[in-house]
DNA sequence: CGTTGGCCCTGATCGC
DNA sequence: TGCGATCAGGGCCAAC
């Protein structure tokens, strides 16, 4: 399942493909890939051939590709379907010198994957999208959308000033952010990640930790995987009241999210099941260094207790029951 | 308004 | 050998 690692390693292989490419084709296998588009396959088609890639970038597990302002033809288009018009007139009057305000944001879901492909190669069986682009750096390429579950998809969005003036992800510094993402947190390896805001949040909320982990809303780029695993290194249980974690324990915790991320990132970024497939089609798995999810059975590797797993928020919750006990709140909160 | 539970999806795997 | 049941969980939204 793609976190924050395995959805960079997505990003950073795409961006020197699609940078400055130009959109020729886009072919729609799947209607329900678009379910986050606000329009029919026709108009989602329409609206990006003859269109330009500008970048890419990531916040969270979200990733976007702000595109060149749309041809004469595209906006007529718009215009007669009743379409409200994106964002405009953000860069001023002129239109050379405009920013973008359109992106094509791509969620992968459970198990998404985005695979540059040449053209000509077998389609890969559960293709729900493709793009044919060409592409400054490699001439004709294809971008394929490959999802088992459908749980991932493309939309077109336009894209809002952020609120706090800083740049709205990885990849680029626009201080632009596509209108469904808006509502999504920074990630942990933002250099605009506020730490104190995020631990103001959590002696505020009445949940457990891990909930409140997976909530991307409050912090990004985190999911079941990478939960567990930070847990684990922090010792702390899943169901832990976040309003009775100290601010030591937190920042401990925070601490540790930050490190499995930058590991996995280093390494390529985690899989499961090879579902996750990185941008070239190559495998990115790394499951040997996993502490406690998948685990159950296995002995802890710091007390050498067994791992249980739990069922919890529909999901299956890895942890060691003797080293990640739920705590009383500490009277001396720091 | 903050929090929570349910739902969407289907290929792979398991058990009978 | 075949087939039905089970499993995986990110994001969204209705409901409490």
């Amino acid at each position: 399942m793609p976190e924050l690692p395995e959805v960079e390693v997505v990003r950073a292989g795409l961006e020197p493909a699609v940078t400055a490419a130009t959109i020729d084709a886009v072919t729609v296998f799947e209607e329900r890939s678009l379910r986050r588009h606000d329009g029919p396959s026709e108009d989602f088609v329409e609206r990006l051939v003859g269109r330009s890639i500008l970048a890419a970038v990531r916040r969270g597990k979200f990733l976007w590709l702000p595109l060149s302002a749309p041809t004469p033809k595209t906006q007529e288009i718009r215009h007669e379907m009743g379409r409200s018009a994106a964002v405009g007139a953000i860069g001023g009057t002129s239109p050379a010198f405009s920013e973008p305000a359109e992106a094509l944001v791509v969620h992968l879901g459970m198990s998404g994957q985005v695979l540059l492909r040449d053209v000509g190669r077998a389609d890969d069986a559960l293709l729900r999208i493709r793009l044919d682009i060409s592409s400054a750096h490699d001439g004709p390429l294809r971008v394929d959308f490959v999802d088992q579950r459908i749980f991932g998809s493309m939309a077109i969005d336009g894209l809002l000033p952020t609120p706090d003036g800083h740049a709205a992800g990885f990849g680029s510094d626009a201080a632009l952010i596509p209108g469904q993402v808006a509502h999504i947190a920074r990630d942990p390896l933002d250099p605009a990640f506020s730490d104190r805001r995020f631990f103001d949040a959590l002696a505020a909320r009445r949940t457990g930790i891990k909930r409140a982990l997976l909530d991307q809303g409050l912090i990004s780029g985190i999911g079941n995987i990478y939960a567990d695993e930070a847990l684990w290194a922090a010792r702390i249980h899943y169901d832990q009241p976040t309003a009775t974690l100290s601010r030591a324990r937190a920042r401990t915790l925070l601490a540790e999210v930050r490190l499995v991320l930058r590991r996995a990132l280093a390494e390529g970024g985690t899989s499961f099941d090879a579902q996750y497939v990185n941008v070239n089609g190559a495998s990115g798995y790394f499951s040997h260094s996993l502490n406690a999810y998948g685990q159950q059975g296995k002995g802890c590797p710091r007390c050498g207790r067994s791992i249980v797993r739990e069922s919890f928020m529909n999901r299956g919750s890895h942890f060691c029951p003797f080293c990640q006990k739920i705590r009383p709140a500490s009277t001396t909160a720091a």
